[in-house]
DNA sequence: TAATATTATGAAATTTTTTTGCAAATAAAA
DNA sequence: TTTTATTTGCAAAAAAATTTCATAATATTA
């Protein structure tokens, strides 16, 4: 039943002797018989083909909280596109969250990967810091931006993100401006948020009129909208230029300002982050931020293989993806 | 390096032979002893935990092809959802595209999980044929539909969706219908149309008047609806009532529309398949059929677990999870 | 082209790992 | 209490993996 050399020297008509030889040597030639051990080794599931000697791939494993929205999709399909433009492997693991310890599920894929790249908002901090000390010297990142943070992680510039808004709007003219903030306890909005109001605060003239706190969802950017005219109310609605910390947010609130008979852009402009597809279908177009999730995989797996070639532990650095800005109908001069 | 019984008779304080009896036992039991070698075992990365006897949990691999968009993100979502109430693990592996053979990839995860469910579109039937050979007995489930499938296939009913919107349309009044296709050999749209052209060809009265071939995306639809208009130049556009084949493609065509100065549902009605979350967003709301993920992937595990327990082999039985219609103001009748 | 070095290979010897027979210890049942 | 079943460790046996050694195949150099 288990497979073992014999298996692989029959599959491949070697002896046992070169099948050992092969698949405990410390570097992997690329000769026609290794290669058939190899491939053998894989097929028939030989346990031993120990991660470190395999260096032609290695294999990484993305541990998320699996959660509806196009979010997850971009994430996996960046890595995806990712992995195969590195020569690596990525497989998306879930948290199971039935009474099982998450730091010691962790723990325990750390067997079978070259790394783990965690993307957990859910987890705190200290868990972080467990898993770190428990896997000591094994390559770690995490994508969930956080202050001072123990292992090293690699995120999107937020910030820049937000105060690209910010800049855009001043630079159409507007000074009041509005934000729709994402729930406090997710970092990566917060960033957006402070990048925002870093460069109101920053610039003369500029300054927030109005906030609401919402919770990434098309219904919150709904809500968002109705307290937006209730907080107006009998002062003039236009001229405001809306910030909201995702496109789902703006999206309700866009349609909302809609059947309230407002019009984008003429009466007030909106942005938004995420770039999602649907930014391009909705009318108007709505400007946002754009995440290269296939950059964000690609410098988060070269940051583990630097990790695994020089054989140094996660030491708290923090990688950040530029984003960009795509301006679009929503946040057009009303001429 | 390797993890051996000696390290984990060491890790547990029990003997070599202690812990080779239980690893190797037909049957797990749940003593305390029992316990403390598995999550050692585990916990070490002991390669010869066997699957089967680790009934505790069934870890499952879902094989896909990664592409954007939110599908992928409601599959995962599903699957995961449903890996929760059954306790079972799914793990998301990606076909890795470089020169490997897909077909041996499969064979190689063999080892590595109790059952793999494949949602692979490109893959020939011959490969699943292949694949269903060498790996004889071994739990294997599809996704995709296919005629006289091979081995077991679980997929949504897009037959009776496509059915229901033309039965919806023709409830509404409507007799002139439109059909815009995905690309042929996605069999998923396929049965979609074939459902929707077959409640035509039964029931008097109705007809088919217009179809166009689209490839699932957004910019697919605006051409759609272009080619649309050309079509009934100089005559009436009004009264159509128009199936999409997804929701992606009516978008883009409700939005053209919409730029040419018709008003839906007042000129002409129009409905999705899949339901995607901006169904609600998009002003009119847009009628779908929904597909129920969780259900999917609830059905698709239970088919697994059965063989698993049963140790049956794939038969090519074809499981279909029913899909509802979701209606929304973009059917709805003009006043 | 011939001589030499390098690498690949298999048989057998050696070492390591796993399994099993046996008996003592412990726990559960009568 | 006695009887029976289960768990455990020791040591021997079996199996698997590695290493040694001799030779063949291939590559390199003169």
């Amino acid at each position: 039943m288990r497979t073992t050399l014999k298996d692989i020297a029959k599959e491949t008509g070697l002896s046992i002797a070169t099948v050992s030889r092969t698949l405990s040597r410390r570097k992997r030639r690329y000769s026609k018989s290794e290669e058939r051990i190899y491939s053998a080794a894989k097929k028939l599931g030989y346990p031993f083909i120990t991660l470190e000697k395999n260096n032609d791939q290695t294999t990484f494993a993305l541990v998320t909280e699996m959660h509806p929205g196009e979010f997850y999709s971009s994430l996996f399909n960046g890595f995806y596109r990712a992995s195969q433009k590195t020569n690596s492997e990525v497989i998306f693991v879930n948290l199971p969250n039935h009474d099982y310890d998450p730091v010691d599920y962790v723990i325990s894929l750390k067997n079978k990967y070259h790394g783990i790249c965690l993307f957990l908002p859910s987890l705190r901090k200290l868990d972080y810091e467990k898993i770190k000390t428990i896997a000591d010297n094994y390559p770690l990142v995490s994508l969930i931006p956080m202050k001072n943070p123990k292992i090293d992680t690699v995120s999107f510039d937020s910030y820049s993100g937000g105060y690209m808004v910010a800049k855009l709007f001043q630079e159409r003219g507007y000074t009041n401006l509005g934000y729709i903030s994402g729930p406090p306890t997710a970092m990566d909005a917060v960033y957006r948020k402070n990048g925002f109001i870093d460069h109101i605060n920053q610039t003369k003239g500029l300054k927030l009129v109005w906030e609401y706190e919402g919770d990434f969802t098309s219904a919150s950017g709904i809500k968002a909208f109705l307290d937006f005219k209730i907080h107006f109310k009998g002062k003039s609605l236009k001229n405001i230029a809306v910030f909201g910390c995702n496109d789902h947010a703006c999206f309700g609130f866009m349609k909302t300002a809609a059947q309230h008979n407002y019009s984008i852009p003429s009466d007030f402009i909106i942005a938004g982050f995420d770039n999602l597809t649907f930014c391009e279908t909705i009318t108007p177009e709505l400007t946002s931020i754009s995440t290269d999730f296939e950059e964000l995989g690609i410098k988060t797996i070269r940051v583990l293989k630097n990790m695994i070639a020089e054989n140094l532990p996660s030491l708290g650095h923090t990688t950040m993806i530029p984003v960009k800005i795509i301006k679009r109908k929503s946040t057009q001069l009303a001429r």
